[in-house]
DNA sequence: GTTAAAGAGGACTAAAATGGTCCTATATAG
DNA sequence: CTATATAGGACCATTTTAGTCCTCTTTAAC
């Protein structure tokens, strides 16, 4: 399914939230019941953006968070990486290269061409994008410049 | 992590281990000797590979499996949707639709779109590819014609 | 200062997904 | 008839994930 975890669903969702009003400082209560989720969850989800810097917090009485860039400068990538880790299809796609299998795989080289295509694109991916409420009617190319996979004879398709 | 399963990987490994000799029928025993895995996980992930119709089976002695297409009509998202089903970053990017969380989400239509990529690409990637053994030098740009994602001013981030 | 509101950090539990094994049935070649 | 394979499940162990809770610290207001 290649799924997001749900807690980085939820994040996405919470981030969205906070960035449609950018200005206010958000507390984990007031997001709990705006987004319909119950408030340990959303404060565990809320610390987990804060300390990899996505969010910047304020404690205390009158407290709350604060997105630490604009929207237009967070991208998917860094919202999934903050509670899923480092993105990658495979193990050995940003590991310490100690996969035990790797003189049988063959594959590992492609998989990590692909693993670092797909994060391309999720680095073209912005939360401003995302905390758009509807779809909208304005096609943008997306521009995967820096991809690059292996040519075989004809071998890829067309759809 | 955004990370296939351990399955998925296998899966991967053995359709380019049979790949690269298309000929021959290929049983459990011998791949798994090639692939320095247990015989009984290669033959489950074998047998979800048939059903889903990737490879076709011959039962009994002299028996194996083979490809049923040519290893450039076989793509990366074919292989992954074997083993782990419909690809979609969210439960909602594929389902029927039963997400209670619909109305607050308000990032729904653009995590599809989000998908609908990945899909798009992993569409581009085919066995032919994963077999090729080493990094090749020869570039290839990644056509994405098909993927549209919303405008938003100037988000789109240059990397 | 005291108090109330809020986040930080981590421990803990329950539930679900995953990986892996094994058993029986069936098909096929010789 | 027998040996060799796959088909199809059942099954269990392990790991991951989700979710909750508790205690500590920080801050603002009175």
């Amino acid at each position: 399914m290649l799924k997001l975890s749900k807690l980085t669903d939820y994040a996405a969702v919470i981030m969205a939230q906070i960035a449609r009003d950018p200005e206010q400082a958000h507390t984990a209560a007031e997001l709990a019941v705006r987004v319909s989720l119950p408030h340990p969850t959303v404060g565990k989800t809320l610390k987990m953006l804060s300390k990899s810097g996505l969010l910047e917090s304020r404690r205390g009485s009158h407290g709350g968070y604060v997105l630490s860039r604009s929207p237009a400068e967070i991208t998917a990538s860094d919202i999934i990486a903050a509670i899923e880790g480092p993105i990658g299809m495979t193990e050995c796609s940003h590991a310490d290269g100690d996969c035990e299998l790797m003189d049988t795989c063959g594959v590992a080289d492609n998989w990590q061409r692909v693993s670092q295509a797909i994060r391309t694109l999720l680095d073209c991916v912005t939360l401003a994008h995302l905390a758009q409420s509807g779809p909208l009617k304005l096609p943008v190319q997306l521009p995967i410049q820096s991809v690059t996979l292996p040519s075989t004879t004809g071998a890829v398709r067309e759809h």
